[in-house]
DNA sequence: CAAATATACCTAATTTTCTTATGCATAAAA
DNA sequence: TTTTATGCATAAGAAAATTAGGTATATTTG
């Protein structure tokens, strides 16, 4: 039940703002966070997460480490200089998109 | 400068929206109303909202009427008795996202 | 009066960004 | 031993925009 709709053009956002707040994480990481912090709401899935990854790395905002854990290999991503800004331009705009949005889903009545 | 990126998906939500609360509106218009509510931060463009009001009618959402006004064809759009629950449901569902992200990019600390 | 802007609709090509469905591999649990 | 979890990836297709046109009438501006 429930799972909110993931509106397009808001993951590469959750990612920047993710990887802003814990140095380097890896993609399989980062969709059990995502269910952590809505509690289930929101359900990364692996076919969108991946492309995101690695266009955000192709853009030059994330950069690679890989790491052999239990046998398994883990592939790290941080933010670089470009993806530390690019996060804040990104989070900024998408709190701008709430604020529009709510503007027009709850108007204020104007004064006077 | 400015103006705020509309992420896909929101489209009809506003739409439904608009219609829920001004009973008739054509396109032109809408896209009019949107500048005003929002202070210039969101544009619709005609080639989204236009294919965009083509499919809520072709789902049934909405209905529609022609009126010709200073030798100009206006199309107006009202919501049918499924396209005002429509309108719940995707209302409820954008405020669901917008709580959602808020759990993401303004997470509250776990107590204890 | 001519040109630009505003009003009013539309569509087609392309791009972006998902979903869905796979595929591979190792480890742990049932 | 089969399923679930961990961990990566891609390919086909759908959805929903952007961009760039096109048509037509009315009004404003130089």
């Amino acid at each position: 039940m429930s799972n909110s709709k993931l509106y397009k053009g808001s993951l590469s956002t959750i990612i920047l703002k993710l990887l802003a707040e814990n140095n380097k994480m890896y993609g399989y990481e980062m969709t059990q966070r995502v269910k952590e912090l809505t509690q289930g709401e929101l359900t990364i899935t692996e076919g969108a997460l991946y492309p995101a990854l690695h266009k955000l790395e192709a853009d030059g905002f994330l950069e690679v480490e890989m790491q052999k854990v239990d046998n398994r290999l883990r592939k790290y991503y941080k933010l670089t200089q470009a993806g530390t800004q690019e996060r804040v331009n990104r989070i900024e705009e998408l709190e701008r998109f709430i604020e529009t949005i709510q503007g027009i889903v709850n108007p204020k009545p104007s004064l006077g």
